[in-house]
DNA sequence: ACCTGAACACCGTTCAAGT
DNA sequence: ACCTGAACACCGTTCAAGT
């Protein structure tokens, strides 16, 4: 008897899992259950975990499209990609690991690489050469990834580690310039953006304007 | 009957196992078979997996540490951080998948993180605040685990993806730029060496010198 | 102190069988 | 076309027992 299954759902429960309870819970039988049907079921939906994995980053990267399509072009390439690396990190924070689980993604759909065109088409007519957009964006994504990847690790971290005096006696005797960086660390928004100014900076520095 | 069998070398052996056949592998039976003991014994030496994993991730920058303690202080920060970013990669480029496992990582040795004392001082007594400091060493960090992710990734794909050919495929109709920035992928180590000189030029751009 | 044997609850996946 | 029941080989982990 049909349960109304689609690949869609269980992808759409396989993140609200990973969103509850952490990658370790995203197993085949929980997903199953989650749908009300058993394990075996998902197996006419997906061919296997690890395309269950891709679909999930992919569904990912969809949701960075979409609200990049919201908005409207900037006034160049530095407003695009600045827009573009807020957009990112937001829909990585939307989940659990995020950056770490769905960066060096697998992407099963085509749509979400060929949105990289307008942008491409923009940045050269303004003057840069096809190698220095692909290399902008590239920089741009790296920096999120690492930067998001970082942030969520303390986030979830225990507290021993990352709070200010935890780590203190951690880290020990002396190294008070080490303690002095670890006491002001900010919030992980003006973090970001100041992050990402000197990012942009360095390609306003070595791209043609 | 001991067998000899210390920390060290169970770490050391996942992290043959990991580079051999991939973190799949990386089972407690088959760490066990391949140091000669039952998986029970090596519950002896380590806690549970995780803290296995986080060893094995401490290993690594334990690695880059050590590679950083053998060559001179540099010029000035810049310098420094070129080096540093260039021995993270290489650490990393030492293992299969070591960016995405090994980043974001919780070091279980204070001394990995002590070791920023001496760069702290030289460039604050080069004329940086500590928060410049700590930023500039957490954005090229940043770069490195997301550069770093990506070309391991892309090293270890199907063909079918990654290759011009199949990719132009794959991608369909339309968005020459995307096409034509793929065609033009060059080497690993001259586009790192690219990217990272735009992350120093922001840095550069926008730190006191 | 260090290791084994046996067991527990749990994985992903296959496949014949049901509807 | 879509789902279940039963089974397979395999996980991480515990624990009493051995030496």
């Amino acid at each position: 008897m049909a349960k109304g299954l689609t690949r869609e759902r269980v992808v759409a429960a396989a993140l609200e899992l990973l969103d509850e309870q952490g990658m370790g819970a995203v197993t085949v039988r929980a997903l199953a259950a989650r749908l009300d049907v058993r394990a075996p079921a998902l197996y006419w939906h997906v061919r296997n975990k690890q395309e269950l994995l891709d679909e999930m980053s992919t569904s990912v990267m969809r949701g960075v499209v979409a609200e990049l399509s919201k908005i409207a072009p900037g006034a160049g390439w530095r407003d695009d990609l600045a827009a573009y690396a807020r957009i990112l990190r937001s829909q990585y924070l939307l989940h659990r690991d995020g950056a770490r689980i769905f960066s060096g993604t697998r992407i099963t759909d085509p749509d979400v690489v060929r949105m990289k065109e307008p942008y491409f088409e923009r940045w050269t007519a303004a003057g840069l050469t096809i190698g220095e957009a692909d290399d902008a964006l590239d920089v741009v994504t790296a920096f999120v990834v690492g930067f998001v990847i970082e942030e969520q690790e303390r986030r979830q971290s225990e507290p021993t580690r990352y709070s200010p005096i935890g780590r203190d006696a951690w880290l020990g005797e002396g190294v008070q310039k080490v303690k002095e960086a670890g006491h002001l660390r900010d919030d992980g928004a003006q973090r970001f953006e100041r992050h990402l100014d000197i990012v942009l900076a360095g390609l306003t520095a070595r791209l043609k304007r």
